[in-house]
DNA sequence: GACTGGCACTTGACCAGGGAGAGTGCCAGT
DNA sequence: ACTGGCACTCTCCCTGGTCAAGTGCCAGTC
């Protein structure tokens, strides 16, 4: 028996499983594929594969439907990638290019992959505290009231209203600013944050009740987290495929949509390149028979967040694969032309 | 036969229908309700009901259940409003009080108001066009890029970066910035426009492209579609119990929900006060066993925006009905305070 | 005249039983 | 090492029969 018969017989079964949603049996798969050998071989294949774990059957006497085992081997060795069609890759661009902000970049992201893959996509907003601030703007509104403004590398701009214990005068704002705008720009948010503590002991004593209240509110802009755990979802109407059972497919997937922490676990840590979980490696029980294909976006080589799809076990990892991989790329350079 | 008694057992049928999601039928009715007859008198009640369109049977000799004309009478006449408990009321006032920025207010609406009705909740951003001016300001950036930042009465923040043609002087900014506040502070967003609008011609005409590409950028801004049609959705977990057929009782939903467009129309007018819209009243074909409850919410008796829940017909109106309006309430509350 | 009890009737829901079909495992043969 | 054949095992689907819930109607009662 060749192992890589064993591997196309692997390879087919997924193919035509995620294609007919049905178990497949050895002579349905012979119909669609030419494998030169007589169904009883392929039986014997198929016997071998299931003893290795790869492959499963409902129930006695039924076909054979990939174990999460053997949709890990089906990526990891056998897909080929499927590069995207030249009318998606327009698609994506031409989506991608109308934006005018990172809020509008992230906006048609999901809905561009989510179309693109038929899939619920999930876009967490560039990160925060991976980015360096770009400007800081200090601006007195009227009365004691004090706005903020941060704008970041990767575009993103925070603000904030602040009602001091006294009005500042027009100087020591300007003063604030420059001195401010010295100590950050071009830091990293997090040690940015540090900086501007160090900061407030060189302004004078008087001074220093209106500076403290100013430089603790921008350095919990910087280190918020809520900010940092931003994330648009989009294409839930497409769970419609992720089976017919309500409660065990599409009820699950609602509720950790609704709870960003569940989801940032989901999209997984910003590592570099294609991640992809299947069924429990997701690392949540009720998402077992759910996977996520997911990639870090960022600038150049950075990563800033995250982006992905979730979708049932049972989905063409080729194609979403390439999807996600294609809108990440996108995406990070939309950010770095901003 | 008496009309005040057969309009009790309308609001019987209702009240065991959304209880039970079973066809009620005349002994289970007098099960759960003394109406001091025997069924056969339901019975007869119940049939001059259904000539007059207010109960339907799903087949012939099964239970009734309400039409939606049923529904529109039960809310319209028969329903008395059910009070929150003082549990709920500290629920949604402790969970708004939180809140940081309009940005957090609107998101934990949608939290609370999808607990408190385990519905669908949608809550619409403060509208901008309805707002009025609070505080312009305009701000050097490095090179010839200029931010200009727009704060409303109702605290909501837009900014936009622009890139001019070439780098403004000092002096030339802080006279647009000065011009602009003057003209427009106070003024509706739409009005304001105008001011701007008309505003260009009394700069010298060498300054008008840097003046005339600032005022269009902030025009957009002021009258700009999207950003007015922002909204935020919460609880689709929810969906669960609209039913169990997927296609055709929450597809429509998810699909609704993708597309604001179609949202907004729901949602409808924000004409003041609880509106319910009941099946075919939605205007969505796809939605017929849906209804939405939505509200206006604002500062003082101005309104600004529309929030809502969508369930199903079969929902308990004149709790859902109670919640909303609490929401509105505690949420036009929360803007007037910023 | 309004209500009631009784009765015949209708209808979906819920089994049980019985092919049909798809698929398997295994074995003897090439 | 592969193949053809065969007995076997499941689910799926259809049929038929019973059951319970509910109805409409009618004659009778207060």
């Amino acid at each position: 028996m060749s192992d890589d018969r064993r591997l196309d017989v692997l390879r087919a079964i997924v193919e035509d499983y995620v294609a007919t949603q049905e178990p497949v049996g050895s002579r349905s798969l012979l119909d669609r594929h030419q494998l030169g050998v007589s169904p009883a071989t392929i039986r014997n294949d198929m016997a071998a594969l299931e003893d290795e774990g790869y492959i499963m059957q409902p129930y006695t006497s039924a076909g054979r439907i990939p174990t999460d085992k053997g949709y890990r081997m089906f990526v990891d060795r056998l897909a080929t990638v499927k590069a995207l069609s030249p009318a998606e890759r327009r698609a994506i661009e031409t989506f991608l290019t109308g934006a005018v902000d990172v809020d509008d970049v992230v906006q048609r992201s999901v809905r561009v992959l989510a179309q693109l893959t038929n899939q619920v996509a999930i876009v967490q907003y560039p990160s925060l505290t991976r980015s360096t601030v770009r400007h800081i703007e200090v601006v007195a509104l009227e009365g004691a009231r004090v706005l903020l403004v941060v704008i970041t590398s990767s575009g993103r701009v925070e603000q904030r209203i602040i009602e001091l214990v006294e009005t500042p005068s027009e100087q020591l704002i300007g003063d604030i600013r420059s001195r401010i705008t010295g100590a950050t720009v071009g830091q990293r948010l997090p040690e940015a944050s540090l900086r501007l503590a160090e900061m407030i002991e060189t302004f004078a004593p008087n001074d220093r009740p209106i500076v403290t209240s100013i430089v603790t509110t921008l350095s919990q802009t910087f280190t918020n987290e809520r900010s940092d755990e931003r994330i648009a979802v989009g294409g839930t109407a497409n769970l419609a495929r992720f089976g017919n059972d309500f409660d065990t497919a599409i009820k699950p997937v609602l509720e950790a949509i609704e709870e960003q922490v569940v989801l940032l676990k989901l999209l997984g840590e910003a590592t570099s390149g294609l991640t992809v979980r299947i069924g429990s490696e997701t690392g949540n029980e009720s998402l077992s028979s759910t996977a996520v294909v997911s990639s870090a976006y960022g600038l150049d080589d950075q990563a800033l967040a995250t982006l992905g799809t979730v979708g049932p076990t049972r989905m063409d990892y080729p194609a979403t694969m390439a999807a996600v991989g294609a809108v990440a790329r996108y995406v990070g350079r939309m950010l770095a032309d901003n």
